[in-house]
DNA sequence: CACCACGAATGAAACATTTCAACCACGTCT
DNA sequence: AGACGTGGTTGAAATGTTTCATTCGTGGTG
């Protein structure tokens, strides 16, 4: 690739056509069907875009085309390997279309959410995943009207206005606590918040369920709230239960997810507690840093690539055709049993 | 926001102009320069263009301006929480500007990495903050010459052709292996590859300057070396350590990031070292994980978010000041010392 | 030889925005 | 009264690409 000096604008197909001798419809034709275009020409045009350096304008294609050959992922929380892993779901979905795709982080906080949905908007994306703040505001709501293929991800619609991809949260809640039931344990705790994010609420809710169904006093599970689901929250969570009196402390704690439980984990450790002997714990998504922890989390296991390749199909499935249906998929998690819990007590 | 029924197409300027009767180019001031149009008709445009619900098209101005309003950061590992962080920064910093960032992943590959910048060339983006696979790469020297503003995270620059931010990964060798002299140590293990990773070239370097400065026998420092900096090649650098007669098995491992030692961390506890009574372990990065690991890690701190934020301030300035100059802008690194190295052996 | 068919190349229109010179009333100053 | 500003608005041009109807030229056919 030659390269003239920078004369200020980069070169456009009106250039290429000027430096090969052709006109600019032949140029595209060159980029666009290589076929109707005589051989020779096209090497000639060919070696006049090597010449100059010459690369295509997106916006201007974007422009014509009325569309950008990009789709966009808002996450919930980029801090959290959980999404990080959805997303690269979603990038190799979106790779095999030749889409771009735009990576956003509302960090949980809807005003961002919103900032960040405006900019695609205006873009023109092809399309918008997202794991939403709260999936009832009425800026996604605005998305959808807009006919924008739109799918939530991690997140089940109850309105069915839209495609969405999740796991069934309650069953995950479920069968973490059926295992430490197994194990034995007769004082539980959960360990999750705020209770605005869906997903603590219906991890707690399985969680009771299931307690409740094989009939153990339900002031038995113990509900320890966070702030967040981070590892200093947990962490904070771990302080609140280190300090209870041992006969009164929980023997197990089932966390809304991973961050949450390396905290508690951490603290445990720290404060003296045995894990799994004194205090065995449950993750939730079984993030990679879960098995690498100095005691390996039990976890309940979301397929997180697959959530968002599936997720990227649906959208792209919108986006391309005409009868589409809104389609919900849920996945059903999986227990993984690591050293956090041990073996069965007594 | 009033909708009419979606009639296929999204609502232009001329629609808001016809809607609200005036001409287009009104339009246009009401959207860019409000002053200088009257009350009373900004008033009528602002009206028309939220009943039909107007949204700017971006690739229209991008088209109109000649670059887009977006940044955009290719990093390494996406699944190195490091690179999340200096890419959280950037965000800031973008976000200061009014600019989309796109934040990319090559994963380590080159042939991703290059498809990558093929794409945000296209997109014309308005600079392009890189930690790349191989700083000596052909395509990233076509991206400078194309007059890109163009920024080098976590990687100097020997050139100078270009703007850079780094850490010094020398000196941060140096602190590491000092630190665990200072401990008592006597046979250090430096964990670290592959050796096409300049940081893991220059950490490593480090470490054997500091080591023969307090005349230790070069014999005594081994190198364990790793094929990629993950988790899981860290385990497997644990089987290793952990196989060696413990009369010639080192007490010490500097790692070359904390993902590994994390991983050396949970293998080593496995095979029932203690650390860091029979193994004292320093990683690399300081990320989030590392204060959270069981045994909370001694780490080299890296300023993460502010490398990020840096690297977008020298983007921005090359893209918007004519007298810019290339500058390499590089940070001191700090031990911060955890339980994962103890105190003063013996 | 005239006509047609066909492959190849062309030129103009369209996409949505921004900018800028021109224009228009209307009031003010001389 | 005429000139001059001035605040407000307009219309056209320009950005780079794609598409599509048109044109051109050539070789084959009747």
């Amino acid at each position: 690739m030659t390269q003239q000096p920078r004369n200020g604008r980069a070169p456009s197909v009106k250039d290429v056509a000027a430096a090969a001798g052709v006109s600019l419809g032949t140029v595209s034709n060159v980029l666009n069907r290589p076929g109707v275009v005589s051989a020779t020409t096209r090497e000639r045009v060919e070696r006049a875009m090597a010449e100059l350096g010459f690369v295509r304008n997106e916006s201007a294609r974007q422009l014509r085309a009325g569309t950008s050959r990009a789709l966009a992922y808002v996450m919930l929380d980029g801090g959290n390997p959980f999404f990080q892993d959805v997303a690269e779901g979603i990038e190799i979905a979106a790779d095999a279309a030749d889409l771009s795709l735009f990576v956003c982080n509302s960090g949980g906080r809807a005003e961002r959410e919103s900032k960040h949905l405006d900019r695609l908007v205006q873009q023109r994306v092809q399309g918008i995943l997202i794991t939403p703040v709260d999936p009832d505001a009425p800026h996604l709501a605005d998305i959808a009207r807009r006919g924008i293929p739109f799918v939530m991800v991690d997140r089940l619609s109850d309105a069915g206005g839209h495609c969405s991809v999740a796991v069934d949260d309650v069953l995950g809640g479920r069968i973490a606590v059926e295992h430490l039931i197994d194990r034995g344990h007769e004082r539980v705790a959960f360990v999750g918040g705020p209770e605005s994010i869906g997903q603590v609420r219906e991890r707690y809710q399985g969680a009771r369920e299931v307690w409740e169904e094989f009939g153990k006093p339900a002031g038995d599970l113990i509900h320890l709230p966070t702030e967040a689901l981070t590892v200093s929250e947990g962490r904070s969570a771990g302080e609140r239960l280190a300090g209870l009196p041992s006969r009164r402390r929980p023997t197990a704690a089932f966390c809304a997810n991973d961050l949450l439980a390396l905290g508690l984990l951490q603290h445990a450790v720290t404060a003296g507690l045995r894990v799994p002997d004194d205090l065995a714990i449950v993750g939730f998504d079984d993030i990679d840093f879960a098995a690498a922890a100095a005691v390996p989390l039990t976890s309940v296991r979301q397929p997180r690539q697959e959530l968002g390749r599936t997720a990227a199909r649906l959208v792209l499935d919108e986006a391309t055709n005409p009868d589409h249906v809104h389609e919900q998929a849920t996945f059903v998690p999986a227990l993984v049993a690591r050293a956090s819990t041990g073996t069965v007590r007594r």
